[in-house]
DNA sequence: TTCTCGATTACCT
DNA sequence: GGTAATCGAGAAT
């Protein structure tokens, strides 16, 4: 059996099961306000199933995105490219931005209402090795940015509309992991609209943030 | 059909 | 700190 522990300090931090301890985040966690799950989500581990091994680490920074939110990409209406987003809690949404990343998000609240939380940072720690590493990416920011996470866990638009679950490529994980830490809210980044919207949600100077929360 | 710009990042100065 | 990279959606033509 693999307990947290081994996991979190084994020398390869390799994860080759999921110790029975952690329970899989399912629908019913997703089906709330999108502001809310952000928060929630901070220290839940995001894992991603690669060759015979799960990859990644507890996610340490997000962001909401309402459908009543000028800065959502669900604001005006369904699209063919924004699908996921409306699609029931818990599916996964991948944008393409800035025509270089892929970012990965998570729909929030009802079916169709058009919700969703953005991962913005998680911190690498399982199966590193595996994880496609940035130009000068040190170990506490391979998955640090919206970007960069995804290019680490080699997440792209094939994953955009499945679903979380234990037995998909995408999983979520309640664990004890980094579950004592100061919470950071803040503005969200890279937006031009809404910006009173303090829905960036962040565990307090934690090495793997895209970038510091600042004072408010 | 063409143009514009974005929930970013890396690299250059 | 400034900016190139690079691509798809949506608007404009």
């Amino acid at each position: 059996m693999t307990s947290i522990k081994d996991g979190l300090h084994s020398n390869t931090k390799i994860l080759h099961s999921i110790p029975s301890s952690w329970r899989a985040l399912d629908e019913k966690f997703f089906a709330r306000s999108a502001p809310l799950v952000a928060e929630e989500l901070l220290g839940v581990l995001l894992l991603r199933r690669w060759k015979d091994m799960w990859i990644g680490g507890p996610i340490v920074e997000t962001e909401a995105y309402t459908d009543d939110d000028p800065a959502s990409h669900s604001f005006k209406g369904e699209r063919p490219h924004n699908a996921s987003m409306f699609g029931p809690p818990g599916m996964v949404y991948v944008y393409r931005s800035y025509g270089v990343h892929w970012c990965l998000n998570f729909s929030t609240g009802k079916k169709g209402q058009g919700e969703a939380v953005l991962i913005r940072a998680i911190a690498a720690t399982f199966g590193n090795s595996e994880m496609k590493l940035g130009a000068s990416a040190v170990p506490a920011k391979i998955c640090s940015g919206p970007g960069r996470l995804c290019a680490a866990l080699h997440i792209d638009k094939a994953h955009n509309g499945g679903h979380i679950g234990s037995e998909n490529e995408i999983s979520l994980w309640q664990s004890t992991v980094e579950r004592d830490y100061e919470l950071a809210v803040g503005q969200r980044i890279g937006i031009s609209k809404a910006l009173d919207r303090h829905w960036r949600f962040g565990i307090s100077k934690h090495p793997s943030l895209s970038r510091a929360f600042p004072k408010i």
